[in-house]
Formats: C-alpha cells, structure tokens, sequence
DNA sequence: TATAATTCCTACTAAATAAGTCTGAATATA
DNA sequence: TATATTCAGACTTATTTAGTAGGAATTATA
C-alpha cells in the first residue's frame, strides 16, 4: 500500500523543472531528469489536460508551468497524473456497503483518506522547488 | 496511489470478527465474512507471524487476538499484510538520492508517511471492531 | 488406532495495474 | 520544404495483486 507510481514522481521532477526553467521540451526535461522522454510525453500531457501546464507546438515549442507554483497544491498534481485518490471502493460510494454508514472500517479509511489530502493540500509546488536561483 | 489491497481489507474484516468471536477457524472466518477461504489462510498465516494471532492445530483449531484489541494499533495490521510502508526508494534509503539532506522532494514524501503514519498508530483494532455485543 | 478437522507450506495460475515503446499525425518556425 | 516539436492511440512488457491447488503436519475424538 502506498507505493508511489513512478509516474506521479516522474511528474514532481519535471514540475520542479520548469519552475526553475520557465519553458522546456519534453525531450530537455527528459534528458535532464532522467526520465524517458516518450513515457514523460505522455505524463506532460496528462498534466496539461489538468490545467497545470501550457503547450506550444512546433519548433521552439515545450512546456511551462500555467499559474505560479505557490498557487499549486500537491494535491492537483496526484490527482492530475492519477485521478481521484479511491482507497477503498465503499469510501466513496457508500451504497456499495451494507452496513452505511454505521460502517466502522469505513470511517477508518474516511479519516486515512482525509489524513493524506489534509497533507498533499498544505504543500505547494513552490515548496518543494526551493527557492529560485534564477535572476529577477 | 493508495489503493488499499484487499488482502488488508480481509485482514481487518477477519480480525473485527475475531474481537467479538473469541477464536474461529478460517474456515468459518471466511463464510461468514465472504473471503476465498484458501486466500484466507495465507493472510491469517502473516498475521500470526506478525504476532497478532495465535493459532491452535488440529480439530477444534483456530485462531485468536493474540493481544487486547485496544493494545493493537491499525498500524500494525497493515503492516504485518503489507511489511513496511515505503512510498519511495529514497525515503528509506537516503543513499539512493544524491541530493540527500538538501532534497526538497524527499522531505515532501516523509512529511507525508509520517501523516499516514501517525494516523494509522492513532487508531486500535478495538475502535474499528466497535463494541463488544458479547457478555462478561 | 483410524478418522476428521484443522493449521501450515510451497508452488502455481490468473487478473489487474504500472511502465514503457512504437507509429505517425498535427503544428509551427526558419 | 525540412525540422523540431506536441499530440493521440494502440501496443508490449514487467510487476504486483488476487486467488487456487495439493498435500504434509498436527490434534481431538470416536
């Protein structure tokens, strides 16, 4: 339980990346983190469905971020590479349990569930990319 | 991220009715609360390995809390079913990272174990299996 | 002592998810 | 037009999770 895909932290990296980049192709962040540039493709376009990212096609073209980084929970992030955080089925859809609401495990996972979006809201993309080297 | 395994559901589900049934066989264990029993077998296995259970061979066998309910952190449920909570490599094992102390990412990760961490110690097998029906 | 009910052990199969690749179209710039 | 890029979808592979199968070891009881 709780491993976290690849796929998530091969998101962070790149956001980080552009927040001290501004703008960059998918290939330069690729080679820069490490991560395989068809399978970041993939990841960039999912984060930029989420409303996270801008796109410029063709030439001179990549990525940067759509708002400042401050304004960017991690809790958008996990969800824009993984969707809705579900940890069990009758957490969300509490029709799926017979005992309703009088289901003790689910409010034990109600309150892990909460206990972990309390956390990824508090966290800013701003944080985690640390203080700005660039100039201005 | 954080799709709890059913093996751990059943693991609950299996020790909830062990606090109000004193002891029961797998077998019965598994009718009652819908598990593949051979599946359940394996999972009773960990937890008694795990010291949470006691098991007792041959006819009339079965298993119990090896402890009072109340002294059992969920915690330690999860992590007899699941073994150690490792969210990313580098959690564990800050030799991977070769950023080290000074990367923001990883403390970003630990500040989240430790939230899924400290909420799963907060809470014991007695909450969640909820009153005892049973006399004495 | 034979039998039945049980835990225990190991190997196997199947299903689901995650990780990564391939191909090529669409778009923009020089 | 040639080149550098994003975009889109199908595809393959690897890993993990879920579940099954078969039988050995143990114990109460008839």
């Amino acid at each position: 339980m709780f491993q976290v895909p690849t796929k998530t932290q091969y998101a962070i990296r790149a956001l980080v990346h552009l927040v001290h980049a501004k703008s960059a192709s998918v290939a330069s962040i690729a080679e820069a983190e490490h991560i395989p540039s068809k399978y970041l493709e993939a990841i960039l376009g999912k984060l930029k469905n989420a409303g996270l990212l801008i796109s410029e096609r063709g030439r001179n073209g990549g990525y940067r971020l759509a708002k400042d980084p401050t304004l960017i929970p991690m809790s958008e992030v996990v969800q824009a590479t993984e969707g809705e955080i579900r940890l069990v089925e009758c957490v969300d859809n509490a029709a799926v349990c017979i005992l309703g609401e009088g289901c003790l495990p689910r409010h034990f996972w109600l309150g892990l569930k909460s206990a972990v979006d309390l956390y990824l809201e508090s966290v800013t993309l701003a944080e985690i990319a640390g203080p700005e080297t660039s100039s201005t």
